[in-house]
RNA sequence: GCUAGGGUAGCGAAGUGGCCAAACGCAUCUGACUGUAAAUCAGACGGCCUUGCGCCUUCGGGGGUUCGAAUCCCUCCCCUAGCA
């Protein structure tokens, strides 16, 4: 898969009540209301449309009581664009250990104040729509890849499914007298781990339901990319057109092209905020043998860049590379700890995720 | 000159006869990170290779005691503080 793009046949207009969306496009995470380091303007320059921030970290702390109280998240965040929420179901995944399913909900030990916090699937749209979030997440049960989990994919799947029933009816209750171009969109997850079966069954579910958009959960948490892209290759005929699809979590450059060639709208990944936080950023660079192009991550903080006075890519149009800051002063700023170091580098991997979406747009 | 305390790997700092190629921290190097418990984590960090719980060279310099010394003794050099 290199750089060049496949033309895409699909061409969707995301409405939100915050304004249209291009597709296919990428959500920066910023899981407690900001995307770490920057701020909300030099995300906008980065070409970013919609941001995702978390139900379960918000609820937590300052509680979206506080969030409601202050004008919503878009006033107390500043980011003025649409914001996709996600339910808290990653952390049923992401905090296994500190966390107990029963069919009325997750019970997750604040790890702040030792606490336990009882997330149902009507407490997640109540702290989505309090949040004044555009787009709201189903809460679902995510397996991972372990044998417990793996034995446990089915129920898991039929939970979040009887979950996803809860979280409509909810949100209905919730969005009742509603306008449509005034409501929130709701979107359904899809689950099944590697099982073909569960998962064309779980997607036959949600589509059957009142969702906005289609989410595909449970890929890339730690499955090998040949997995992954059998599973997408395998769901892709079977996706309603109508509707968005949103593959959660992805944010690799190489699988993000793969995924748009193969029906996907939607994406959302902590990788390029996180990786440039800790130095790793993507270059296009062409291959040694056929001089095609294709995604390649270095890491700034390597001794080999101590004197390179180019910029991160000289071909990137993001802010960092524009301004030329050079990969020796990013690398020093890596070194001395300079948390500008990761603001600047964010923004250049932000960039490029985004010019990704913009050639297919 | 006297007295006291010191000199340990790039730096700081443990260790005070064998389990010491030497804890730990920092720095350095390499690598991870996919709906953020993550500005984090892991590994390497005297030299060599057949990568073995192997070999070689180390704990200011030199000499000695001992089966065995970073650790004990002698001597020299240097540093710090106080006194002359």
């Amino acid at each position: 898969m290199g750089v060049m793009t496949k033309p895409r046949s699909r061409r969707i207009i995301l409405n939100t009540r915050r304004g249209k969306v291009l597709t296919p496009f990428f959500m920066p995470v910023g899981t407690r209301g900001a995307v770490k380091g920057l701020q909300p303007s030099q995300v906008t320059a980065t070409g970013t449309q919609v941001l995702l921030a978390n139900a379960y970290h918000l609820h937590i702390q300052p509680g979206e009581q506080v969030v409601k109280k202050l004008g919503g998240l878009h006033q107390f965040s500043h980011w003025e664009g649409p914001i996709l929420t996600d339910s808290g179901g990653f952390q049923v995944f992401s905090l296994a250990k500190i966390r107990k399913i029963t069919e009325e909900g997750v019970y997750f030990k604040n790890l702040a104040s030792g606490k336990e916090v009882l997330i149902t699937p009507e407490k997640s749209m109540q702290i989505q729509f309090d949040l004044g979030s555009d787009i709201i997440m189903a809460f679902d049960d995510l397996t991972g890849l372990s044998l417990t989990e793996r034995n446990r994919a089915k129920e898991a799947v039929e939970r979040t499914h009887r979950w996803l029933e809860r979280c409509i009816m909810e949100f209905h209750r919730l969005t009742k007298g509603m306008k449509d171009s005034e409501r929130p969109l709701i979107f359904g997850i899809l689950q099944g781990g590697l099982d073909k079966k569960l998962r064309r069954k779980s997607l036959e579910f949600v589509q059957s339901q009142e969702v906005d958009g289609i989410a595909i959960g449970g890929l890339a948490v730690g499955e090998t990319r040949k997995e992954m892209y059998d599973m997408l290759k395998f769901l892709a005929p079977m996706y309603d057109p109508g509707r968005v699809r949103y593959l959660m979590g992805v944010g690799k450059p190489k699988d993000m092209r793969f995924s748009i060639e193969h029906g996907i709208d939607m994406f959302d990944c902590v990788l390029p905020t996180r990786g440039g936080r800790h130095g790793s950023v993507w270059i296009t660079a062409p291959r040694l043998r056929s001089g095609s192009e294709r995604d390649l991550k270095i890491n700034l903080g390597s001794a080999a860049f101590a004197k390179d006075a180019d910029p991160i890519d000289k071909k990137c149009d993001c802010y960092t590379c524009k301004t030329g800051y050079s990969r020796a002063f990013l690398r020093h700023l890596f070194k001395v700890g300079d948390p500008l170091a990761g603001s600047l580098a964010s923004i250049h991997n932000l960039r490029y995720l985004n010019r990704i979406c913009e050639l297919y747009q």
